[in-house]
DNA sequence: AGCTTGACTAACT
DNA sequence: TAGTTAGCCAAGC
């Protein structure tokens, strides 16, 4: 698979994640299988200007330093519940199955 | 070919 | 709960 391809499938990865929605950046490299956490997070700096990057967090559940206040901003636009900077992985996260 | 870097993680302390 | 450490994977020099 050649890397632009790779960027295909991630940005369709966070393209499916619905509205109230996230997922870590492991689960979308988990997902495409292929790459790690690091990949996908260079691909959003890179191409996420397309997509809802901002349903994309660290499996901490805290956003990624550079964007946390405006993405949690987006997120509870979303209807995404936040606690003091950190998004409730317990309840909102992302299930391909949907 | 070897070293550095980074929107990351999981395990330790 | 907060810092640190080691592992990780691909890109760029």
């Amino acid at each position: 698979m050649d890397r632009e391809e790779y960027v295909e499938a991630v940005l369709q990865a966070v393209e499916s994640i619905p509205p109230g929605s996230v997922a870590t950046y492991g689960d979308i490299a988990q997902y495409v299988g292929q790459g790690g956490p690091r990949q996908v997070g260079a691909i959003m700096r890179e191409y996420g200007g397309g997509v809802p990057w901002w349903r994309v967090i660290r499996a901490s559940g805290v956003p990624a330093d550079e964007v946390v206040d405006h993405q949690i901003e987006l997120l509870r636009g979303d209807g995404v519940r936040v606690t003091n900077g950190k998004v409730d992985l317990r309840q909102v996260r992302w299930d391909p199955e949907d």
